[in-house]
DNA sequence: TGTCTATATAAGTATATCATAATATAATTA
DNA sequence: TAATTATATTATGATATACTTATATAGACA
C-alpha cells in the first residue's frame, strides 16, 4: 500500500478510465467484494466480449485483481496500486451499486456462476 | 453550494472531462485563480481553438464559470455546481500546477494579457 | 470607422473508443 | 477424449474525440 506522489498525466489517465459508466460501477462493485465475469454481464445487460474489453483495460494499468477459480475468474480492486487511494476516495463518493447484485441473488444467477 | 446526491452516470461524465491532461491541469489551475485563454495557450503550448474547445466542454456542463474584463475572458471553477464537492476532492489530490502560471510571471506573458 | 487583439465557432481529418461478430483458450465434466 | 462453460482475443465498423485550418465575433483604441 506504497503511497505514490500523485502526477497529473498519471491521474488523468485513471480519471479517464473511470469516466465509463460501465467501468465506474464496476470497480465500486469490486472495491468491497470480487466478481466474475459472467456477474457483469449479467449486471450490466451486456456481451461477455465488451465486459472482457473493459476488464482489459483496467487490468491494462493495474486497478484490478483477478484470481482463477476453477473456471471463473474473479476480479478485485487492486488495492496495492500506488494510486488506490487516489482511487479510494473516489469511489467512496460514489453511491453503492450493491443493489445490482442483490438482485443476481433475488434472481439465482449469482450462485449459478459463483 | 447545494450538496447533491451524486448519480453513478453524472460522476462517469465528470471523470471522463476530468480525465485529459490539459483540461485536469486547467481545472487545478483555476480552483483557485481564474485564468483567460491566452494564459492557458502560453501554458499548455496549444493552439488557442483547442484551448477554447477544451473550455466549450467543461462549460457545456457548468463545471467553470467565465467572467469578461474587457477583451479578455477569465475562466474559475463553477464552486455552484452541484458536483464541486466531488469535485474538489479529486483536484484536491492532484499536485498544485501554480509553477505554471509563475513562469509566466517570470517570462512577463502573464502581465501582457492581464 | 477601421484596425488590432482575444476569443469562439465551424469544417475537416486523424486517431481513439466502444460495441459486435467470430474465434481461441482453458478448465470442467460426461 | 469430446462436449460444455467461462473467459480472452481478434477483426471490424460506427461513433466520439482532439487536433488543425479557416473564419466569425466582440471589445479596445487610433
Amino acid at each position: 500500500m506504497l503511497q505514490t506522489a500523485i502526477e497529473v498525466e498519471e491521474a488523468a489517465v485513471i480519471l479517464k478510465l473511470m469516466g465509463d459508466k460501465t467501468r465506474l460501477t464496476m470497480m465500486k462493485l469490486i472495491d468491497h467484494q470480487a466478481c466474475c465475469v459472467c456477474e457483469f454481464v449479467d449486471i450490466f445487460k451486456a456481451s461477455q466480449p465488451s465486459i472482457s474489453q473493459h476488464i482489459r483495460k483496467l487490468r491494462d494499468v493495474g486497478l484490478v485483481k483477478e484470481e482463477r477459480k476453477g473456471q471463473w475468474i474473479f476480479y478485485s480492486i487492486n488495492k496495492n496500486h500506488g494510486y488506490y487511494p487516489f482511487v479510494q476516495q473516489i469511489l467512496d463518493q460514489v453511491p453503492s451499486q450493491d443493489h445490482k447484485l442483490k438482485e443476481l441473488d433475488e434472481k439465482g444467477t449469482r450462485i449459478i456462476c459463483c
